[in-house]
DNA sequence: AGTTTCGGTGTACGGATGTTCACTGAAATG
DNA sequence: CATTTCAGTGAACATCCGTACACCGAAACT
């Protein structure tokens, strides 16, 4: 019955990689990564503490590793926003595509949100950065929009810098609320919308009561 | 020389109970709340570890001490905010009373930012709730305002809870940027000012826009 | 003046943690 | 097939942690 796999030593590697990086997640959800323990993640994994070498040289290391795959499916979720930017139903799909990803990729999401201002320095920092950059992005992305050409960058860049906030801010809301609640989080996402849309209505007429 | 001085036993122990406040605002600023152990507050203090009972039960009990602290200091901005409630100039001088309150206050608002997301569930629970109590004083606050009349009590609420996000956001802002440079402070500022100028306007024209 | 209260002391303990070191055995290499 | 590579093992360690306990001495009380 048993059919020839062919598990190479560097899959079988990076599976237990894999498993690290997810037991951590799970278990900083309680003590946050400063309060994670190299010992209660090889105990999760089912390895022996030592083995944890292998893979991080410290808590620290595995964070990073834990940012960047985070902000990797964040990336996907800014492809799906970039597809559909229609003035219109811009807000709505937006905070839309935000509480879904919210809500399949919650760990990552909890991840970030609390290290980002709690966490190790050397992981806050790289949140902030790759925060930064998605920030830069958006930018670019809004620009591309031909209600926005009389907007300087710096304009822009402003109002890219509140986008993501109250990104952050609606994730937030969104974790807090307990998973299993769609209507608590429908009402946040109601409110996130009405926000953005005071948002966007106030930087439209702002700038343009600035063009006279 | 010696001045009878009168301390009595009461005036001692609230003397170091404030020693221990102070000594964990600072070390916690490294640390975290979760990871400041009993130990080091105590060593910090000069007092011997079991001494630390005689204030409180635990470290989580210590926490909720300290919100109740940076709370009590929030709220006397809060007052000042409510002395100058002038239409005009409201949003710059709120933004110049938040910045100069985080520049004086730094250790509790970085407390209070930090613990907000990441910290032990307790506190972080007794921050969620006085921040939500914040937030209602601003709106009542708010709707006393002549202009803001024909405002529904949901919508000040949606309002009131997109300032009190900006505060945060903005505070967070001026406490990233390094204690000893005015200058950054003075760029958070501005974009602080511009952004809030967004949302109020946006929130009239959205408001006016649905009356009609 | 005699007694009680109570903040602070000092010792001691069991348990968890990060890190070291020498090792094993199977996959990879040649 | 012989050799090398390397993810994972297991024991040992020094260190820090929270907390229990008996104790002290001066302020507070009666």
């Amino acid at each position: 019955m048993q059919e020839q796999r062919a598990v190479t030593r560097s899959e079988r590697k990076e599976a237990t990689r894999q498993a690290i990086l997810d037991a951590a997640l799970v278990l900083s959800a309680d003590t946050g990564l400063g309060g994670l323990s190299l010992r209660s993640v090889a105990k999760a994994v089912g390895i022996v503490p030592t083995a944890f070498y292998r893979h991080f040289a410290s808590i620290e290391e595995l964070g990073i590793a834990l940012v960047d795959e985070a902000f990797a499916s964040l990336r996907k979720m800014l492809r799906d926003l970039r597809r559909d930017m229609d003035v219109q139903r811009v807000i709505d799909d937006s905070v839309a595509i935000l509480a879904r990803n919210v809500r399949e990729r919650r760990g990552h999401f909890m991840f970030i949100a609390r290290e980002r201002v709690g966490g190790l320095p050397a992981v806050r920092e790289a949140i902030r950065q790759e925060l930064a950059l998605f920030e830069r992005e958006l930018a670019t992305d809004v620009a591309r929009l031909p209600e926005m050409q009389p907007w300087t960058t710096e304009d822009l860049r402003v109002l890219a810098n509140l986008i993501v906030g109250a990104m952050v801010e609606t994730a937030e809301a969104i974790m807090t609320a307990p998973p299993g609640r769609p209507d608590i989080e429908r009402e946040v996402v109601r409110t996130a919308e009405r926000q953005l849309r005071m948002v966007v209505i106030g930087a439209a007429n702002w700038q343009s009561s600035r063009d006279d």
